[in-house]
RNA sequence: GCCUCGAUAGCUCAGCCUGGUAGAGCGAAAGUUUCGUAAACUUUAGGUCGUGGGUCCAAAUCCCACUCGAGGCUCCA
């Protein structure tokens, strides 16, 4: 960081275009400031937060020196030619401006041109420039990440982190990954080269973007921000049934299910410390002179709210549930990729707060269960994900055979990741990873146990001696991103097609369960009775009362993956049984209407059901999608 | 965010290289047809060729910028 500091009687200056794309949005006004320190600042590759403090801290000195409390930053890119991003620039610029705020502080507008009028005091101290760099030399482990700029010391950290992977075997073995025989476990493998080696080679676009919009489930919205996707009719009545599923599975372990706030203040204390942790790729609103960020988690919502608990150990563990939509993170528009990325996302979130390590142990046994379990009755089988396993050493070795039992619960050998130090706020991190038909890997589930927050956000509970303790808190999302299982759901009905079988969704999530096509109009009213007695049995049922020929309408029930199909005509009408066509065989069968139902019942036993959520009457229907 | 590629009717795409009045299939509308388990027939309508600029007598076509999408890199609290 490069400063130029001026004393002045005064400075005006004048916005008159913007410079860049993402200048500040101000309405240009000229503004004029008497008796004020005016700092020229262009802020470099590698500046962070440290800097900025160091440079405040140098500036509110010599201010005091030439007693004078008013203070102008004045973005200024042409002291340096080796120019941070501009995200970061602003970031770190307000940053400063916020650590000066004892002061009466402001800043000209970032990303303009702007036209200015300085009047310089004549004393000895009233000039200065100086220079602000990193004491340390960044690392040369080939991770550095000095030609993006960071915003935080978090992501340096990050960068630095030095991580030994492994594959952990049900039987204990430990096997460096290099040395492991992948013969067996192609998934594994792939996704121990993406994760490990960050090896990808795919050169099609994925095979769900295509179906979410055939089967009018979602689409992009260009008049949003990349990754905010709309979700036609169909999409939302199998987001709603996944959304309602895991909410109450989760509530049937114990989560209580509360609503918190989409945005927080930036400058709230517990939010700043946070963000120094992390990477700024959060969307900001600046709203009546407050900086408000969209959250990317439920954890602050639900961490403020356990913060005014009166909790005692008697009710640990506490856990806390929000299904968030959406959760919103700013990531880089190049891994936006149909529902698999997003910007703003639906999430699962649920903290549990325990006592110590064996109570979060034990609970964390607990949410293994519910996640596999979730991912399974929503149609995702242990063959679809590999599990990865994250953990610091000192962790593994205090906690071993704990770590070994969740492999051997899994099954099949699990990617480790090792790292010497604790960096992230966990010490432990578990994640099921969908690794889909081009070798793409996504986490779906994962829980941490999270040894930091507790004391970040001020929560406590009370010991048997009334003494207050920082809780232990397990952050686990059963199922993942709602939009990622359904992602999930397409990719594997892709791979169906691909490999010559039908695609299906599982009987509880089709928007439409049963078809019913009249032979012709005179049988109208036959169908509507039949529908009205399916419906009634809550199953969701149409009617193809369409002027088209009778193959049509069942080439296009096959289509819309609709399972089963009734034909009505002459026959059906005289007789008690049904005529089913049932998709998966493309057969004819003949049940009576209770044995039908019971059919259909016994597929989606302990699920949840909601209404059709599209006219009943094709020919009612407008053409989403074709 | 960076590099590469793409955008033509509601949808899928041809036309672009080599500049000269915008094409097909599906879908939609109207009519005929009333059908037995994966695509009936006829007719009609429908396009600022993603947006903005440039070159040219003339631009969907050549050039530049932007927007959106895809792949890769980087990243994923």
């Amino acid at each position: 960081m490069r400063i130029l500091q001026l004393h002045c009687d005064s400075i005006e200056y004048n916005p008159t275009k913007k410079e860049i794309k993402s200048a500040e949005e101000i309405t240009p006004e000229p503004k004029r400031l008497e008796e004020v320190v005016v700092v020229f600042v262009a802020i470099e590759n590698g500046d962070d937060s440290e800097i900025a403090q160091k440079a405040i801290s140098e500036i509110k000195t010599s201010m005091g020196k030439v007693g004078c409390k008013k203070l102008l930053l004045y973005p200024y890119a042409h002291l340096s030619s080796n120019l941070a991003a501009p995200s970061t620039a602003l970031s770190l610029l307000k940053e400063m401006e916020s650590l000066a705020s004892d002061l009466e502080v402001s800043h000209a507008p970032f990303g303009w041109t702007k036209s200015y009028n300085v009047k310089v005091k004549g004393h000895p101290l009233a000039e200065s420039s100086k220079v602000f760099s990193k004491d340390v030399a960044p690392h040369d482990h080939g991770h550095t990440h000095d030609d993006e700029g960071q915003a935080s010391e978090a992501l340096k950290s990050e960068s630095k982190i030095k991580s030994f992977w492994y594959i952990l075997s049900p039987d204990g073995t430990m096997t460096e990954v290099d040395k492991f025989n992948f013969a067996k476990h192609e998934k594994l493998e792939i996704l121990a080269k993406y994760e490990a080696a960050k090896k990808r080679a795919v050169d099609e676009p994925p095979p769900h973007v295509k179906l979410m919009k055939k089967m009018a489930i979602a689409d992009y919205e260009p008049a949003s921000d990349s990754g905010n996707m709309r979700f036609y009719p169909n999409g939302r009545l199998i987001k709603s049934l996944l959304e309602r599923f895991v909410t109450d599975q989760v509530k049937e372990y114990g989560g209580l299910e509360v609503e918190t706030p989409i945005m927080y203040d930036s400058h709230h204390p517990s939010m700043e410390s946070y963000f120094n942790r992390f990477p700024a790729r959060q969307y900001n609103i600046n709203t009546e002179g407050k900086q408000l960020f969209l959250r990317f988690a439920a954890c602050f919502g639900q961490f403020l709210m356990a913060n005014d608990f009166q909790i005692s150990y008697k009710n640990m563990p506490m856990k806390l549930y929000e299904l968030t939509r959406y959760s919103f993170r700013r990531e880089q528009s190049g891994e936006l990729v149909g529902l698999r990325r997003l910007r703003a996302f639906t999430m699962p979130d649920c903290h549990a707060f325990c006592t110590d390590i064996p109570q979060a142990i034990e609970e964390f046994r607990k949410r293994f269960d519910l996640s596999r379990n979730v991912l399974k009755e929503v149609g995702i089988d242990d063959s679809d994900y590999e599990m990865a396993i994250r953990f610091t050493e000192e962790f593994y070795n205090e906690n071993k055979a704990y770590i070994e039992e969740l492999v051997r619960k899994m099954g099949k050998p699990v990617l480790v990741e090792m790292w010497k130090e604790r960096f992230f706020y966990f010490v432990l991190k578990w994640e099921f990873n969908y690794v889909d038909n081009l070798g793409k890997a996504s986490a779906l589930s994962t829980d941490q146990i999270d040894v930091e927050n507790g004391a970040r956000y001020g929560i406590r509970y009370f010991d048997e001696s009334n003494t207050p303790h920082h809780p232990i808190i397990l952050h686990n999302s059963p199922s993942g991103a709602i939009e990622r299982v359904i992602y999930a759901l397409l990719e594997k009905a892709a791979l169906d097609q691909k490999e010559g079988r039908k695609a299906q969704l599982p009987l509880w999530l089709a928007p439409t369960q049963v078809r019913i096509i009249p032979l012709k109009e005179e049988f109208a009213k036959h169908c509507e009775e039949l529908a009205d007695k399916l419906s009634a049995s809550d199953i969701r049922v149409d009617i193809d009362d369409r002027n088209e020929t009778l193959g049509k309408r069942i080439r296009e029930s096959e289509t819309e993956w609709i399972q089963y199909t009734l034909v009505i005509g002459e026959k059906e009408i005289g007789k008690a049984n049904l005529s089913i066509r049932d998709r998966k065989t493309g057969d004819v069968i003949e049940l009576s209407f209770d044995e039908f139902v019971s059919k259909i019942k016994e597929q989606t036993k302990d699920k949840p059901f909601t209404k059709l959520n599209l006219s009943r009457y094709l020919s009612k229907r407008p053409q989403i999608m074709v």
